[in-house]
DNA sequence: TGTACATCAGTGAACGCGCGTTCACTGATGTAC
DNA sequence: TGTACATCAGTGAACGCGCGTTCACTGATGTAC
């Protein structure tokens, strides 16, 4: 007998064929719908149509299928931002805010991703891979952080690093705050969108990075 | 038989004398120990030193626990922003910046509060006073965000409520990227208070308000 | 001042539930010859 | 091409655990007279 399982994965008889990568998504769904809390080893094992101690001979536990979930969430963390980065064309503010547009979406529409990766409480010692992810998502900021701060004509320049974190912090408040469909969310009078833009255009007029549009009013 | 609880609560006999006080404290100090999703009535009641049925006579349930501490919590943060505001004297940029400072600082030392708060994911339709609390912690923001915009000479001069905005989301970003001793935070090569400092000064020379001081770099 | 009574706060036992984890097992798969 | 065997992935039953919630109850407190 063979079916499909709700993960949409094919399962044929006795042995699942994918169980490790149906178990990530089935993780991932949980996440979504209950928070990074409210998912366990025991119902993403129901979920994708297996028994509760099939799971143990692909994660050793479930701090280590939420850390590949956060893995891999960085992983295309990075590729959305440096998307949408795009080097720098066609300048470089334009492209800073673009990325803070993708950093909004990604948090919104991969939320699960999002929280996994931001809210999750992983430690990042004992998952060195997590690790190396999160730092690879990072470089990008970074990057691009560089990019801005070579455009800065005031000495001395602003150091890249901190730019960086500026834009992540600043990113990550709005996205954490008012990002996404929460009941604990306090409505607000503007998109996450628009509130983004207009303080990383404040920012940059700041850093003396004055750009041709109009000034946010 | 009198005998000091856990809480240092003191208990005569059969009534306790003060539980919702005490359940109060206990989340608490479960929520700072745990995360807000590490703490149940169950263990609340136990550290108090009652029974697992004792807390219903005071709380509908653990929802309702959580969104007194929240409240609370805002209470707090709303009295700790207004007296580092000071009605922004000297001047308003110097205040602003004790501001950020006075965020931070609650959300490392009151850190069980700010979860409760920011992260519990408590609906706020449910719970009209949580709701009250937040909005007047936030009208302390909103306040000093429109004495803020009042000294700003450009036109048309920024919404107030933009400002607020702002300085919540990024201070809420540094706070919850760097802020607090978690496992999962990255390693930051500069204090989260320098690094809020930094991002507002930036700012605020972005909406045209100089400071006398150096600028950051 | 004393007594009867109402009210209230906390008890303790019980319920069903889902979780994480282990164990010896067995069905399926692939490979050596 | 067929067979024997090793390896591996998933089974299902069982374990102890803590949780949230309910219930009839009882000890303590306060108040009316």
């Amino acid at each position: 007998m063979s079916w499909t399982g709700q993960g949409g994965f094919e399962r044929r008889g006795y042995h699942h064929g994918n169980l490790r990568e149906a178990l990530v998504e089935a993780a991932l769904q949980l996440i979504g719908e209950r928070g990074p809390f409210g998912f366990g080893f025991v119902e993403a094992a129901r979920q994708v149509g297996v028994s509760a101690a099939a799971p143990y001979r692909h994660f050793r536990d479930r701090a280590e299928l939420m850390a590949e979930v956060a893995s891999r969430g960085f992983a295309r963390f990075a590729a959305a931002l440096e998307a949408a980065w795009d080097e720098g064309r066609p300048e470089p503010v334009a492209a800073f805010d673009r990325v803070g547009r993708a950093y909004l979406a990604f948090a919104r529409e991969e939320s699960a991703y999002y929280a996994a990766m931001f809210e999750a409480r992983i430690g990042r010692d004992p998952f060195p891979e997590l690790q190396a992810a999160g730092d690879r998502a990072f470089a990008v900021l970074r990057g691009l952080a560089e990019r801005l701060a070579a455009a800065v004509k005031a000495q001395p320049k602003p150091p890249a690093l901190m730019i960086a974190l500026h834009l992540w912090s600043m990113a990550h408040g709005i996205a954490s705050l008012f990002g996404r469909a929460d009941v604990s969310r306090r409505p607000l009078p503007m998109s996450a969108e628009d509130l983004l833009e207009a303080s990383l255009l404040i920012y940059l007029q700041g850093l003396g990075l004055r750009d041709e549009r109009a000034a946010p009013g």
